[in-house]
DNA sequence: CTGAAAGCGCTTACAG
DNA sequence: CTGAAAGCGCTTACAG
């Protein structure tokens, strides 16, 4: 019956309950002053005729943005934040914000604000972003609160985040190579002002110098995040007139792109030539010879920035403005002791 | 100002505008009784004061559900969905649900279908799934349009449905290897109930029969869309007393599974092998060597299945319950004429 | 084409 | 702890 006649009202409920439309509302909005018995009656009345209110805020959601193109990495953190929002009953709305000079945005840092607050959008995650001042300014306003995972910029104060320990993962990915004999290791990167990028090559070189192997220069390329550049930076590296033995790649696409390189010219990975990428997304495991890559938990930093960012809202303090879950080293067939010279 | 006092209401337009909160609530539901210049007016000012109203139908959502993990399948139909979806002005809900047996799905079809209308969804899109008749119907009951993209049952006329032309693939694949000089190939398919594995496998037996080469009953196995089972598969048909020349598989990552397979027993794909795949995924381009595939415009597919979804939310006629869009060849380096004997 | 008035669904300050 | 009553934001049938 109630679904002929539409969603039911508080009236309906107040009825079937026998108390009054203002308890029934006092239920609703959490209350204090109902008794125990009659709060549990009338949820229950909620409960099973579907009450559903109207309004936004009955059916809370956050704003999942990516803003370049989607690829294992979105897929993995994407699944993360799923898995987390179903467990707290919010909606997840995904979309793409590509990173265009402020001028050209449409429609304005404040419009797009401000529509997602009235959209009742509980809090904004941005997935690996510089967030522009404007943007950040304008959810500010629009008293959105904001999460950036795996932030390219260094960890500000005002800006909540998760990570992961991308510095640590830079270092064990020298180890391992260390371990096996290499003395004379690359870096391939990403984008030389992602902060994550940044921590991959930091520790890596330390680590390797503090070894006595220290990096050279000319055997440092920072690029993009990107297969294609795996491709072209590998051709540069193993152009070297005193080529590498091993490669460390920013993440797993550049990696798998060293490889194909590698292949091109007949060397054999690991053979010929050692290959540790990041990340450790599907990508990883499809490679052949199997990727040893750092492996970044991005399902459980999408689970963690999600209720995070539900935190933020509810306006529970954080335990900081920024956490780092753990990288771990993955094994796999891509990495061997160097060739006897 | 209006930031201050919090959203803005009618009366605030009205007062602004000088008429009545009666017209401006005309304007807003687009009633027909209202001057053109007042119409004018009153929508100038409701934009400049960000009016969103309340309620979920100021903000329609569209829910897209994906089944099983999400891949790089996924991840091109999710952007042609956002693509539509932020030209419509629609926001995209993510949501993932397994497919259980119906008792143990929490909640149930009615609660969740009722959940999906009370929280403003116009339309479902499902991908690729054989729907559960409960669900359809508790979808059916709670008014929310469905459209399921890639169906993998055949398309029913009461479900409006996406996918491409999955037999017109299997054909040109046939063609492909035909044309190329094989004699003797294999089907390593997906799901074997899937409407789109069958008709890939459908069109490619028939043309390759056609052509007097016809595809032996044991060198046709359907397993599932994963890489693994291209592993497996793969070792089953290449251990064949009299081996194929070239294996079709029912997607990409079953390609690149089979590729993988014949690496590790030194056949090199694809002088002593041919292999091709369906889809044309970001794993396609990334397998070396580059894979020989059918592709599937999954981006037009989610762009397409997006704005039907949302004709169906309006109450308009579709042209048809099911459309495929069309298919077509991509030639890399996994296919070339068979090694001779 | 416009708006006064009645009404709907909900919330809240307050009397009991 | 409960509910009558006032009020808010919006919609709509209807009079002009």
């Amino acid at each position: 019956m109630s679904s002929r006649t539409g969603r039911p009202t508080l009236a309906v409920i107040a009825e079937a309950a026998g108390v009054s439309v203002a308890t029934v509302s006092k239920v609703l909005n959490g209350r204090e002053d109902v008794a125990p018995g009659t709060r549990a009656l009338v949820q229950d009345l909620l409960q099973r005729h579907y009450y559903v209110g109207r309004g936004p805020t009955r059916h809370p959601t956050v704003e999942l943005i990516f803003h370049g193109p989607l690829g294992a990495y979105a897929t993995e953190v994407l699944e993360g934040v799923l898995d987390a929002s179903a467990q707290a009953g919010v909606a997840v709305v995904l979309s793409l914000r590509p990173l265009e000079p402020p001028a050209q945005r449409t429609p304005s840092a404040t419009a797009w604000a401000l529509g997602l607050a009235a959209a009742g959008r509980q809090a904004v995650i941005s997935v690996c972003n510089e967030i522009p001042a404007g943007d950040l300014a304008a959810l500010d306003r629009a008293g959105v609160p904001l999460l950036v995972l795996d932030p390219l910029v260094a960890a500000s104060p005002d800006v909540t985040s998760v990570g992961s320990t991308n510095y640590a993962g830079g270092v064990a990915a020298a180890e391992h190579l260390l371990a096996l004999g290499h003395r004379r290791a690359a870096y391939l990167g990403g984008d030389r002002t992602a902060a994550c990028n940044q921590a991959r090559f930091h520790g890596f070189r330390g680590t390797m110098e503090a070894a006595g192997c220290p990096v050279p220069e000319d055997l440092v390329l920072h690029r993009r995040f990107r297969y294609e550049e795996g491709l072209a930076g590998g051709a540069v590296l193993l152009d070297h007139p005193d080529p590498p033995t091993a490669i460390f790649a920013g993440n797993d696409e550049i990696a798998v792109g060293v490889i194909e390189t590698a292949r091109t010219r007949g060397l054999r990975v690991p053979d010929d030539l050692s290959v540790v990428g990041f990340d450790d997304t599907h990508v990883a495991q499809l490679s052949s010879p199997g990727l040893t890559t750092v492996r970044q938990p991005l399902r459980d930093m999408g689970s963690v920035a999600l209720r995070t960012a539900l935190q933020l809202a509810a306006g529970e303090p954080v335990d900081s403005h920024h956490v780092e879950l753990a990288t771990s080293l993955v094994v796999r067939n891509s990495t061997a002791p160097p060739a006897p010279r």
